[in-house]
DNA sequence: TATGAATGAGGCTTCATTCAT
DNA sequence: GATGAATGAAGCCTCATTCAT
């Protein structure tokens, strides 16, 4: 899930190996200036001093600082992705949504530096940024739709799901950066964000159940 | 409304009128370069160049860089207030909050340049962006306690209100990225946005109504 | 003995006095922050500040900036003579000249601004600077003269007078730095500077007297 | 003992050696600049311009200008203690410190940058200056005491050598600046200086040898 | 492929001086 | 004479990128 912050050291590895071993170090040297400093500060110079390899270097693996940067987000965005699926469950539609919306505040927990690389991504590395929000919004249509297949939900067409998706990642984005950061750390979302949440999907997107009580 | 992007010629300014007159000119370039460009390519010497003054003269009226392109959000963001409370109109809570979310797009619209000075502002202007957060947020809440005071919403606490206005301006954030962005120009949102948000509203957070069909 | 630093309010004066109440006041400032701060940071801004005029007005005044700090030294450096004259005493030349050297470190404390306006008036203000020397080293070689004339002093020319005169001068600064500063203050300078003053001088350049103890 | 204001050609470096080079270059046209324009005027254009480098190369040798300015008296004022000691010789302590007053004058005629490297770094290079006080001071103190030990010297304590010390750096820097200017170029202390100097210094300082007559 | 010094454009800011009111 | 905004040159420093080794 991480991105292979190996702690495996440098033994007997061919060419290619120690040439994919560099742009990891590079990779995850990025990450984590990014995740720690944002964007901003993330200097080439910086990034190869954490990386352990020369400036020069870097221009061996990436065409351009802003390469690198446009590669970050997707990449852990899959990660993100899985982790979220992977603790959706089998329950109802409802709940396996407010199920995705807490697995998401849980995975900044677990990769902190992914709310920096996420929140400022739109702006730092645009292009990085809009191949995640494919990467996402096309799987979330898809689910919204299959929910929708089952009876979970009715009354929405095609193009409002698109619209939907969307206000729950703006949603996410705006309630992580408002909650989670907490004096450098990164700290759980409140209980009330979760049941507000739980209440305007339940009953503003699915149709069915009443108010279910709890996840 | 708009910032002052007066047109007046300066014919007989006293001193006083001069001076402020001249800030005015770098407020409104400011406005105009970062709308366009963003805060990132908004240096001084190319505020100050669409401005028609030196350099120095920036610094007869800020303090400095950063001083500017913190109040660029907070003022602007204050015209928008007034504009959409112009819309809101006398109808039931839930129509009303359509037509703020309504509002919101035409204003960007009104003042294109508002999209990138709110969007941006977070990660450039961040204190501007606070004092913007908590202009908005103040009074959106206030608005929400009302209705439900008025009976229109039932069953959120006060907590749950302000996560729930950050949803709503998460929300409008990413659609107007998504969908006001057209080709360089700004356009109208589409209306399967504005449905989307509509049943989204009036099913989760409004209590009465059944369904309102057109605002 | 102080430069007019004067608390007279600004009643009734007319148009001269006016004139030489702004530029009295613009000198004071001067004087005060150079005292303070150092020439280097003596900007136009921060005197006219300090004066409570405009910076305008400073031009009405002095040529430019470096004809006002040109005139600090030599100005102050009067009213040093004249301190250190006042407290040089009638006793015998040896005598005399270890009260002129207590005295100048008695005004420097009496005049704290003293110290940076001498020291530092070499490198910022070389003509005030040059000015300063000449005002003093005359004097001070006539002295010498007439002590040697009354057989106080033997066997110098009248140019070794001048190299004398030099190094008493470049002594008096070398210590007041070192020991006069102390934590921001202006202190006493300590004993033991003094006697071994004492001793150079009495043994070196006095003929007669053996060794005298105290002043 | 000049600092390697090398002729030689860069012809076949490896690459420590050309990054020694360029550092020295630096160094070099520092002093060529300071010596002659001072401190104030060795912007960090005009030293690259003067090295031949561009001016981003800077930074790659000193952290920012002021260290490098902070290390031009340390520097040269080493090879100015060998070139005094060089020129002392072994007759009695009298006699050396005289060798000592003008080899340093000699040396100033041998650098002549170092006039007012050394002269202005009280104001300019504070850390370097107290580098260079500490350097010479010490070694100093420690010259007197040994004269002192070897009868040369009677009747002063340790603190007094301190303050003595100071005298004598006084006295070179003031009568440097007096008498070695000359019209641009740095010319021979005159002879009557040397004289005087004797003069105190074998009168007040020394016990013995009545009058040594030339050294 | 790795290195890291060199480059130079460009950014922010300061400040002495001018000048219209 | 007093005002203070306007000017613009000049200073320091950062940083993405190149290139010879």
């Amino acid at each position: 899930m991480t991105q292979g912050r190996s702690i495996v050291k440098m033994t007997k590895l061919n060419r290619v190996e120690r040439n994919a071993w560099t742009k990891q170090k590079i990779f995850d040297a990025a990450t984590k200036i990014v995740g720690q400093f944002g964007y901003a500060e993330a200097s080439v110079a910086r990034i190869t001093e954490e990386a352990g390899v020369a400036q020069g270097t870097f221009y061996n693996h990436f065409e351009n600082r802003q390469e690198l940067l446009d590669q970050l987000l997707p990449k852990i965005g899959l990660d993100m992705v899985e982790f979220i699926r992977a603790r959706t469950g089998t329950a109802d539609a409802a709940r396996q949504e407010i199920a995705r919306f807490s697995a998401f505040f849980d995975f900044i927990r677990e990769v902190p530096e992914f709310l920096r690389i996420l929140n400022e991504a739109e702006f730092f590395a645009p292009i990085g940024y809009q191949k995640h929000l494919d990467n996402i919004s096309v799987a979330y249509v898809r689910i919204l739709r299959r929910a929708r297949g089952a009876g979970a939900i009715q009354d929405y067409s095609d193009e409002e799901f698109e619209a939907i998706v969307h206000m729950l990642m703006g949603s996410r984005g705006y309630l992580s950066r408002r909650y989670s950061y907490s004096e450098g750390s990164v700290t759980a979302v409140p209980d009330h964000v979760i049941s507000a949440y739980r209440k305007l999907m339940t009953r503003g997107l699915f149709s069915s159940s009443g108010d279910l009580k709890n996840p």
